[in-house]
DNA sequence: AAACTGTCTATTGTAGATAAAATAACAAAC
DNA sequence: GTTTGTTATTTTATCTACAATAGACAGTTT
């Protein structure tokens, strides 16, 4: 019905965290941003904890009464939006199971088969569009391009123009840009899970995503940033499905990053165009490697 | 209410100087491949060419009775798409009226003032939104970026890098393929647009577009030739507010535009890329005189 | 007077309903 | 074998309604 209150959920949840560890909580206005929220809902967040006597609430005194226990917090399941809830079920559909290329897309089987409106699946295969994964047919259904070896490769090449680009541009910050400071510590970041691969290799993909994207911020362009999105999408899936090997390749990966930002570091320009090249082109053998071939 | 039947205004409005054309019509079916609706929209028209007495329509045969007249066609404004209109008033708001960039855009205004639903609208922004003219507050409104000196350079510096490649491809391409056809047919209508130029030179914007869009298909990326679309967006409502020096400045790009047809017709790398450099360049000049600047 | 709270209003996100258009099926006619 | 008539079904495009959420203003507390 209407609105979902998964940010009232999902924020009670996260307040529920800072209840325990502060012993008390701050004015509405500095939880509301704090927590991400307008007034309104830090207000119905606090109802509630009174409501469950977790603190003792009178206008300016919050005090806890009781520590939180596992089942005053909303389920998982119920604090994520449904945009994120169409998207991953989508995602599972064309990646997991066998979705031929030119398949139709239809959005009311969507929206039933997900269990939502046809509004919202709409909106998502709007936004996803632009991914250029599927495409519209006006009046009629949707039509999934499929992610194939062509895709790939076309993602890619957009890819490392960019990269390169936005490398170059990074070499070039000034002495004293914040850049150089995050940098840094993606450096430590990544020296510490090289240290512990075995056990946290799995952690890399988040880590992948947030170096790139730190690299391509220095381009200061929207397009190049924005693009980075659809990289971080394929990616972030691609892992979720493809666990062959991983362990290897992403421990290749951590060095190579650590190459690569040596060369950022040494501000030569020839160095860093290896050290990304020779990164981009791995990153892209195994995109490819994982898609499944055309049985033709 | 509902949905708008433009589409069967639209192809109504073209069946008609079909008739006209051929003095008859041909089956439902190939009527319906070539107006691009389905046949129920085709029988639809039919009867109301009927019903009109245009045409007597039994069966196979669909002879013309007499030639339409002006007033059997839909009046224009009935015929464009609800998106059509949506964007057209929006893009009037951001460009025409001084819009601010930071200024908070309203799905509920805009729809009262353009006479839609919210649906529309929201569909509207958020395949806009890949524009990067505007940015969606989750929850909230959504913020104008503005088109602004640093949209058009960010712009254009991903522009230059695609078409630069593209054509690099483009010169690349064999012999036979039928690229190189399409770019003879676009020196003609260059060299024709060229002799009468003080009649023609209104006409540029389209032949622009189509040029360009000609060298990037070669690309085969997808990514690269849907970005063509911003480029395409914002040159055509760019040409259409600022009107100043036009004459002499798309004579100057049509006579650009044949040196890059020339340079790529050479297929020598060296002078494609000269030639490609030299037009972009004069291209983001104009864009660039013509951005408001801020009056600080 | 600055920061905070109580109250109220406006807007967004989502569901559900409906007309237009697409799609399908099949027998009859050319 | 292609085209039409017929009829039915499915799907999209769009509107309207409503709960969740954001945001504004005035009054209260420190």
């Amino acid at each position: 019905m209407a609105k979902q209150n998964t940010v009232f959920k999902d924020a009670f949840n996260r307040c529920l965290t800072l209840v325990a560890e502060s012993e008390g909580l701050p004015s509405e206005l500095e939880l509301g941003t704090t927590l991400g929220v307008s007034r309104t809902t830090v207000r119905a967040i606090l109802e509630r904890l009174k409501a469950l006597e977790i603190i003792a609430w009178d206008k300016r005194s919050k005090a806890m009464l009781r520590p939180p226990r596992p089942s005053d917090f909303f389920p998982a399941e119920e604090t994520s939006s449904l945009s994120d809830i169409i998207e991953r079920s989508f995602m599972r559909r064309i990646l997991a199971g066998g979705a031929e290329p030119g398949m139709q897309i239809n959005e009311l089987e969507l929206a039933r088969d997900i269990g939502t409106g046809t509004t919202s699946v709409r909106e998502f295969l709007i936004r996803f569009s632009r991914f250029g994964l599927i495409e519209k047919r006006p009046n009629s259904h949707w039509v999934l391009k499929g992610f194939t070896r062509e895709f790939a490769l076309e993602l890619t090449e957009i890819r490392e123009m960019f990269e390169l680009r936005s490398a170059a541009g990074f070499a070039a910050l000034p002495e004293d840009h914040p850049a150089w400071r995050d940098l840094a510590e993606m450096e430590a970041l990544h020296r510490d899970m090289l240290a512990n691969i075995d056990t946290r290799y799995r952690d890399f993909s988040e880590l992948d995503e947030r170096f790139h994207l730190l690299v391509h911020r220095s381009s200061s362009n929207r397009f190049i940033i924005d693009f980075y999105d659809i990289i971080t999408i394929v990616f972030h899936y691609h892992y979720q499905w493809n666990k062959a090997n991983d362990r290897e390749r992403n421990a290749r990966a951590v060095e190579e990053h650590l190459d690569y930002i040596a060369a950022l570091k040494t501000r030569d320009p020839a160095k860093v165009e290896q050290a990304c090249r020779r990164h981009l082109r791995s990153a892209r053998e195994t995109l490819l490697q994982s898609i499944q071939q055309p049985d033709a």
